[in-house]
DNA sequence: TTTTTAATGCGACATTGTTGCAATAATATA
DNA sequence: TATATTATTGCAACAATGTCGCATTAAAAA
């Protein structure tokens, strides 16, 4: 199955790449020029996510957060690093730190989740 | 506001404690003995942060997990460590190690969410 | 230009979690 | 013990998030 490029496919993906943060489908939406279905928005994030091209956080407010994904490359697609969630503005970012956790026997990672949310820089 | 004991917030703290594992409000309700409303359970959990007697984690399936504290003094409420999810019985359990993070410069942190996916030893 | 089929919009739905309000029951008071 | 106080509960309603089926639209291939 063959991706298609639509309107709605390239303004998120510039959106997200223009963005230095994660943003959750709201933020999406009312950032985006055009009018875009909320369904079709989950659906080309989750695409994207598919594809490696985007990675998905899920903040401690439940919510999914798509990020444009920088230093992955193909083949490592890795998301170990935490998250800051400001309570205050609502920015997602990426804290540069990676974390290594090194698991208990026969447990095998299939995600890491890690996010810490406070007052950012701007907000305190 | 004094708490008071009733029959569901005995229930729900012994399960807790006894339960070695993280819970979201449907296994809570589906273990429990007697019959309590799904708002009252997230009630008495809630209440139970509140009071630093339980803490609380989100999924990366974007639903809240609850667990009794363990080493947890009243003083020091700390939650730095990661939770571990298992996605093919549902587990969610305690990793031991605690996690150091680091914040840049005039990041606050309030609440510490990490939580990791996979398979577990039981499922692997 | 025509054909193929991936992507979209719409509506409906399941699920999670919260809230207002009247009824209940745990605790304090007499 | 009996009564008063008010924290807690159950119920219903609600908002929000995310998913899915289906008919329609529009990329891309032929």
């Amino acid at each position: 199955m063959k991706r298609r490029q639509t309107h709605s496919t390239q303004e998120i993906l510039e959106l997200l790449k223009a963005e230095n943060q994660a943003m959750n489908h709201e933020m999406i939406q009312s950032k985006l020029d055009s009018q875009v279905n909320r369904a079709t928005i989950y659906r080309v994030l989750n695409r994207f996510c598919e594809d490696g091209i985007v990675h998905k956080i899920v903040g401690d407010d439940g919510k999914q957060y798509f990020a444009f994904c920088l230093n992955c490359t193909q083949k490592t697609h890795n998301h170990n690093h935490f998250h800051f969630r400001c309570t205050q503005c609502g920015k997602v970012e990426c804290l540069e730190k990676e974390a290594s956790i090194s698991l208990p026997e026969g447990y095998v990672l299939e995600n890491f989740n890690g996010l810490i949310s406070g007052t950012c820089n701007d907000c305190t």
